[in-house]
DNA sequence: CATTGACTTATTGTATACAAACAATTAAAT
DNA sequence: ATTTAATTGTTTGTATACAATAAGTCAATG
């Protein structure tokens, strides 16, 4: 593994919080290495907005609410127009991908058991491919890169280890509808679809953000 | 000026070819610094995808045309909900800046004269300037941040510096409907016509491409 | 004459050393 | 006791040195 993907899992994962700053030295130290490695994965995060940089060195970037209402729009945006494009420009193989993903996605959910975090990272896991195969399908490396950038973001706030089997099921159904409208080639019914599921997956976030901040004011008041 | 900006400016004004190895040494060499800042440099213009990573190294990427074709699709997509979220949210300090932005361009306009490359200097930067005020208006930080890597690339082209007086009379009314539409917070009618306005941007990029292809099938004959 | 293999050169990747800037703590003065 | 100045310590930014690897060249052989 490699510096970048170090620090990028730690920032995802929690174990580098928001605001807390990033030592070269220590880094450097941590996964035996010398700072010249460590500097260079630091300007790549910090060009991908994940850190952000400070007088002196950098710092983890803090994402606000309105960050995440700002990433998920933005999201929304370019996946929607990816679906109604790879509606367009989609191969018979790019259907077979996509198809096999969802198949995956599905068999993943029906292996889930309620609460079980190692269940729901390969759910995760499976339908960050089917997103990936519209992209691909969408026959358009440019947006593939952006999208790419702002579908990490999310992932920092980790609420997607909250979903539960009524929610994973309409989520699959949705998937559903996507891949059936990018087969008959039916850009604007794609599009739609694909705004639905992500806002669905916006508001999820900004629920459990609500929830962690009530959590928050909880632990104030036991103090 | 800095490393980065030394060689991204080479690469937009074309002093640094597409397919041009970038040897540390030499770079550091001709900017009078050592490796170090020139290898930090780097990693940022290739998270931004202006150079592409070699077996080692890197080389400045060449842009296809329907990388051209896909930038545009991108950057129409954000432009246009950019525009359209700004006749949203535009507080009036926001529509102040948009018309002095646009004042400015009219002025440009008027002072150009045929086939001078300065003037027409003024008018691609006070142009940018408008479309800046614009993403500003529209209150989506992260927009602004994808939008700002997507724009640097046709600039490359230079195709820009070709421009005859009645396009940009035609590109000024544009610039005069969007205003318009975000000033009487018509979403919708900013957005249809961003679009329109980019189009004309992308089109005439690819015009331009195809006369240098031209171009360059003439030399060949003549050789 | 072409092709392959070894050797040489050049360039990157990593480590380390040093200087400069910032932060923090202590001491002194009002 | 509080505020300011100075000194010390930590951390970044830059330079340089060294090792590893890719590329290019030249010679030898089929």
């Amino acid at each position: 593994m490699d510096a970048y993907e170090f620090i990028r899992d730690a920032i995802i994962e929690g174990k580098f919080v928001p605001g807390m700053r990033l030592a070269e030295e220590s880094l450097a130290k941590e996964m035996n290495l010398s700072r010249t490695p460590i500097r260079e994965a630091i300007k790549q995060l910090e060009a991908e907005g994940l850190v952000i940089p400070l007088k002196r060195g950098v710092s983890v970037r803090h994402f606000t609410k309105d960050d995440i209402r700002q990433i998920y729009d933005l999201r929304t945006l370019l996946e929607g127009y990816a679906a109604s494009q790879a509606a367009i420009h989609r191969s018979e193989n790019d259907l077979l991908e996509m198809e096999k993903a969802n198949i995956l996605y599905e068999e993943a959910i029906s292996r889930y058991v309620e609460s079980d975090m190692e269940s729901l990272k390969d759910i995760v896991q499976v339908n960050q491919k089917f997103h990936e195969t519209i992209v691909n399908a969408s026959k358009n490396e440019h947006i593939h890169f952006h999208i790419s950038k702002v579908v990490v973001v999310p992932i920092v706030f980790r609420s997607f280890y909250w979903y539960n089997s009524f929610q994973l099921k309409q989520s699959l159904e949705v998937h559903k509808t996507i891949l059936e409208a990018i087969k008959n080639s039916e850009p604007e019914r794609a599009r739609i679809a694909m705004h639905e599921h992500i806002y669905q997956g916006r508001d999820h976030v900004l629920k459990h953000l609500e929830q962690i901040k009530n959590i928050h004011l909880l632990k104030e008041e036991v103090k």
